[in-house]
RNA sequence: GUCCCCAUCGUCUAGCCCGGUUAGGACACCACCCUUUCACGGUGAGAACCGGGGUUCGAAUCCCCGUGGGGACGCCA
């Protein structure tokens, strides 16, 4: 059998987002699975709208993603390929070639300074009720598309269609068929809001007597509940991809989310290394109902990642985080107490970006104190007392293991009769502002006696 | 309006093709356990076959009709 080809086809016409980022993942994977050639191709025939910031981005996502493809523009380590240009605007020549073809042959005729396709078939005229206005149909058999994902679909066409618009400026069903039998692609795998099209695109393959390839029409991602109704659009809470990166969530927790729209294992595995999903991927195992997007299910699957994340790679991330944030007092501390801090964090975040929040106390002593915390705490026991035990028992304690911390602190307490946890609370707040945070042990470990003290002395004097 | 696609817990889904399950898992939610706070983790609970007809001894599973959801109906891509 034939090497599998397969397209990714964006235009850079708006920022890219979860359900262009699903596409090109299926792509890749199938690709991948097969051992075939990913294409990427950019169609930017809309010269309004296109902007090279856009296709940047485009770029920039699919890298970020991890997904390269074997054939495109040449970006980086990813390119090249024998059936170029890549970007459709370069492309101009081999359309009209195609185009040619197609007047020759008298599949396409010239009106009102457009090109159309030319059904063949019985002609009649008739009164079109919702455009209001009289148009020539054509009586042709149902087209027929083969789908990989739905199985048999057909569709009626009745009109002839524009073809070449009356700037010149071939239109996409044309540019995209020519495109994909130019390429020699072999499956078409894009979102079902294509589905529709595609009897036409099936027609233009007949036109040109070529025998079309197989589709595979993939769900939609939809909107969660709380979004509303209808698709995944640019505009709604989580849609771009961009988000997920300046947010430095795990490219690979981010795909293997969304492998799992549309498809899975076939048993109840959910988190898998990539490898493994381009191993079990197929087509036939494709949804065929559309998926409603969910931010909390790909949060979690980011934690279970990040939680697994060698120490290096996790201080890595947190260091481009907080160096995007600029966070100047962050950007001073030395390079092993970040570290230290970093590592206290990493088991407790749900993404890289809560890190701010999180560990900001470690960098400034000047940190917000929770209202409603500092009151419940205050209220209970005798916070004073425990707070100058504290104060006098770390003059002399050593500190160099969270396990003597504990041992130190327990001892402390078994003296007045109490436990750890009577010292736990105020000390926390005291050190941190607030009631969540890593094991006081580490935190107390890591900040060090000189900044222990310091912020409980300042707290305690705050009380009086 | 016309055409096309789809339909299992709130959400993602397994099971459907090749009818017989206490309809399974995950996220979310709740409770409990663990515990030094918050998380993680563990245990448990609640939660679904859209409706109606068939076919059949038997239907989530096969067929039809409704209903619901989604998409497409551009000289956009």
């Amino acid at each position: 059998m034939s090497q599998v080809r397969v397209r990714f086809a964006p235009s850079p016409t708006g920022f890219f987002h979860i359900g262009s980022a699903r596409t090109a993942l299926f792509n890749w994977l199938y690709a991948r699975h097969t051992g075939g050639v990913f294409i990427l191709r950019i169609e930017d025939t809309d010269k309004e709208r296109n902007s090279e910031a856009f296709l940047n981005l485009i770029y920039e996502s699919l890298n970020w993603l991890g997904l390269n493809w074997d054939e495109g523009p040449k970006v980086g380590p990813s390119g090249g390929g024998d059936f170029g240009p890549y970007r459709q605007s370069e492309r101009g020549a081999i359309y009209q070639d195609y185009i040619g073809k197609l007047l020759a042959s008298g599949r396409a005729y010239e009106k009102d300074g457009a090109i159309w396709f030319k059904l063949l078939g019985e002609r009649y005229k008739i009164f079109d009720e919702h455009r209001k206005k009289e148009v020539e149909k054509v009586k042709i058999a149902p087209v027929v598309i083969e789908d990989q994902i739905r199985g048999r679909v057909e569709r009626l066409e009745d009109e002839d269609f524009v073809i070449v618009r009356s700037d010149g400026n071939p239109v996409f069903h044309l540019v995209n068929v020519i495109d994909d039998i130019a390429m020699e692609v072999t499956h078409i795998i894009r979102g079902e809001d294509h589905l529709s099209n595609t009897s036409k695109h099936v027609l233009l393959y007949e036109g040109f007597g070529v025998k079309p390839p197989a589709f595979a029409h993939i769900p939609l991602i939809l909107k969660s509940p709380e979004m509303g109704q209808g698709k995944m659009s640019k505009r709604d809470k989580g849609a771009l991809i961009e988000e997920y990166q300046k947010r430095y969530f795990l490219p690979e927790a981010l795909v293997n989310y969304l492998a799992l729209l549309g498809w899975n294992a076939g048993d109840d595995r959910e988190k898998m290394p990539i490898a493994e999903i381009v191993k079990l991927f197929d087509l036939p195992g494709v949804n065929q109902s559309n998926a409603k997007f969910d931010g909390k299910k790909l949060a979690n699957m980011n934690m279970t990642y990040l939680l697994e994340q060698p120490a290096d790679r996790f201080v890595a991330l947190a260091r481009a985080h907080f160096a995007a944030e600029k966070n100047s007092a962050v950007a001073s501390a030395p390079e092993d107490y970040f570290r230290e801090v970093m590592l206290l964090s990493q088991p407790k975040i749900k993404s890289i970006d809560e890190l701010g929040v999180y560990s900001g106390y470690f960098f400034s002593d000047n940190f917000p104190i929770d209202a409603k915390v500092r009151e419940k705490v205050l209220a209970k026991g005798d916070p004073k007392a425990r707070l100058a035990e504290l104060i006098a028992w770390i003059e002399g304690a050593n500190l160099p293991t969270d396990a003597i911390i504990e041992e130190g602190i327990k001892t402390l307490a078994a003296k007045g009769g109490l436990g750890f946890g009577d010292y736990q609370a105020v000390a926390r707040l005291a050190l941190s502002g607030t009631n969540v945070g890593p094991s006081i042990t580490g935190m107390i470990r890591v900040l060090g006696r000189d900044r222990v003290q310091t912020r409980l002395k300042n707290f305690l004097a705050g009380l009086a």
